[in-house]
DNA sequence: GCAAGTATTGAAACAGTATTCATTACTTGA
DNA sequence: TCAAGTAATGAATACTGTTTCAATACTTGC
């Protein structure tokens, strides 16, 4: 039956959203599900395969979110503001799921599946900033390793926050903060705008 | 004897440089130290207080090395660029070492001991970003977060490349391309020289 | 050369979980 | 109601390393 799959599933999500993989072991994931130990590998070749899958659904809601985001007409930098801001602002009321996906020491075999959903992330920084080039509001550049730091330096300013208990009143400074950095990171506009007027690039080519 | 002490340290160092943390159980150091699995433990109280050791002795060289770098009479934006140039060309270098140090899944105790590792760097970066505050060459902000945000960018930029094999033709352009990445994360020079001059900030405070 | 003390050995014990599988309970079609 | 087939059980097992410890070998002072 499909719905007990499902209900694994859920289960071992909420294991993790509420205490953290070390928090979700098989015997756990059974009991959560009201099933037994032994019936989850009806459904699921092993538990890297089980969770491998939960994650995947955990991570792939948020990149949905991310995309919507994203999908804007708005000018670049606007749109990669909102999807830092969309992307930091979920992470911190999904904390302990966030912290799971992010930065939690799991399994080799789940980590790269970990690895694996950082890479959408990426791929949406980096449309947007090739489209950026492309009309002139950012200055040529790799967009991928750009993009790829940009994902980084998100995950790494919410994995202190996110593993620490919670401080409402400082979440919007650091969404805002995360935000502004990301802006920052794309660069001073293209080089007639800006390297006329001072701006200090003499360096980067 | 101290000297057997470094040699297990030694043993367990190598064996991460060369296959990772998952190719350094005890038994394999104490292969690698020449002496009976059994004695590590008259040197060390257990494997995460051998493996705390050998982290925070990698780190801090690494880090010494950073701090430098960091340590030149320069403007604050080229000393930002030369540390980051440092810790990724090191980093490419010692690649196996670099890639447990900033990435490899491990044991949940020693990955606190990888969290305290990016502390130290943060710091580095951030006494740069407010002494570039203090000067007028670094727009106000908050200099931790930042810091942090840089860290985490160039850990990820790093950590692709480090996984797979090394290619070393691309491996000037990876470090440019950080580097850049990290002075433009620093935003435009203040107020009065960007601002007026059509770089978009209305958004950012 | 002999004790007393210290370093060293390595095989065996242990621990924590994932996984299995013989058994039992349902469900369904005739 | 009865088979035949499928779902479900959960206690026993397997596995993977770390950790222990009784036994042994050194070292050093007397």
């Amino acid at each position: 039956m499909a719905q007990t799959r499902e209900s694994i599933l859920d289960a071992a999500e909420a294991l993790v959203a509420e205490g953290g993989y070390a928090n979700a072991g098989m015997p756990a994931v059974a009991g959560r599900a009201n099933i037994s130990t032994g019936l989850i590998y009806r459904y699921f070749e092993s538990k890297s395969d089980l969770f491998d899958e939960v994650f995947r659904r955990a991570a792939q809601r948020e990149i949905d979110a991310c995309a919507a985001a994203a999908d804007v007409d708005l000018p670049p930098r606007d749109r990669v503001q909102r999807v830092a801001e969309t992307f930091a602002r979920r992470a911190l009321k999904g904390r302990q799921l966030a912290y799971a996906l992010l930065a939690e020491p799991v399994d080799a075999t789940i980590d790269a599946e970990r690895l694996h959903f950082r890479i959408p992330y990426r791929d949406i920084f980096a449309a947007i900033i090739r489209d950026g080039i492309k009309r002139g509001e950012i200055a040529e550049q790799d967009a991928d390793l750009v993009a790829t730091a940009i994902v980084g330096g998100i995950a790494e300013t919410l994995v202190g926050p996110l593993s620490r208990p919670p401080e409402p009143e400082r979440e919007s400074a650091l969404i805002q903060g995360v935000a502004r950095f990301c802006v920052h990171a794309l660069g001073p506009v293209a080089a007639d705008a800006a390297s006329a007027h001072g701006f200090q690039e003499k360096r980067d080519e």
